[in-house]
DNA sequence: CTTAAATCCTACTAGATTAGTCTGGATAGC
DNA sequence: GCTATCCAGACTAATCTAGTAGGATTTAAG
């Protein structure tokens, strides 16, 4: 049930870019987004790419170029995300909704299998399609902030070329706030 | 995040096995198991083996031989022979507890990516861990009993070598009775 | 003792996926 | 024109996937 790197370096690689805008840091360059997360950099380069492709995020060429969203984070549920690296969420494709596959067995509404994976699968998308990235980067950063850590991306250089929207929609969604408040890592 | 095949097998093998045992059947043999399931013999010949290497099964040799049940279905959490068959159920190796992975990432206390997965990896354990083919088994019989489907396994030619043992233990474990009593499937 | 029915065991395969690396081209700012 | 950056594609070694094939071994029955 593991991501693959792949995917995993993408939502981190997102999370990065929705944190950086948040901070007043729209464009990050791959290097910069590589070393941040400690990432192999054409590696991440591919992936990247394949974001684009997505509609995630925006390449802007050239020096001083770079990554960033292509829509508002509050807009981007992580399971978007992951159903474009790594396929349907569901655990066995007969509880897919978005991919529904029939399977083998003879008799799907009394199989015991489906509706126990059909349990796993609205557990998974109850969380990811419900949260967005803005979710993530509101707890990330309000805990960072409690814990006296220093924010990334922030007092860097700030390159130019930077869009100005600033100023995040008022936090829509934020369900997450009760949930994620206090883990314990 | 989808099972591979061989995962998907095994739990519908053990499934079918528990199944099999609580209308009277405890053995099955393999060729009934793959005819039942609708699956390719050999592979789940090998699937079997890896079962058996996992003390979730026993085999019985010989004419009349087969395969059942290790143990009482009842302690058998489904989460187990997911675990044997697919490696651990996080989906990244830093929010597993049974297979710890540290991460590349800078800083895990503050990894938004981390909580998340930490609440995924929980609502998948929270059921996996807790639902056992036991309660699997309770679900599908009462489900075709409602539904008035003839049980499998029952009016078939029952073969020697069956353990005696019958009556299951008072059904310990149906926190599941009223989540997966009416699913519309 | 022989045979049939069953599990047990090992090896093999074609194709896909994984986690990357390498090379070069296009573009924008200075 | 130089340089930093993204863009695009090919390449790779190792592993995984979803099986298939063939024979050895064990047991029950005639």
């Amino acid at each position: 049930m593991k991501f693959s790197k792949k995917t995993e370096y993408a939502l981190r690689a997102m999370i990065d870019l929705a944190i950086a805008h948040e901070v007043g840091r729209p464009l990050l360059g791959l290097s910069e987004l590589a070393e941040s997360e400690r990432l192999p950099v054409k590696f991440l380069e591919q992936i990247l790419k394949d974001l684009k492709q997505g509609g995630f995020v925006l390449g802007l060429r050239g020096k001083f170029g770079g990554y960033q969203l292509a829509e508002p984070a509050a807009r981007i549920p992580v399971g978007r995300i992951v159903r474009h690296m790594a396929g349907p969420l569901a655990p066995i494709g007969c509880v897919s909704q978005t991919a529904y596959e029939k399977c083998s067995c003879p008799d799907e509404a009394h199989c015991g299998l489906r509706m126990l994976m059909l349990d796993v699968r609205n557990a998974i998308t109850g969380i990811l399609d419900r949260y967005t990235l803005a979710d993530v980067v509101e707890v990330t950063l309000r805990k960072m902030r409690r814990n006296g850590v220093s924010l990334p991306f922030s007092n860097k250089s700030a390159r130019t070329r930077s869009s100005p929207q600033r100023g995040r929609a008022s936090a829509s969604d934020t369900i997450i706030r009760d949930l994620l408040t206090d883990y314990s890592i």
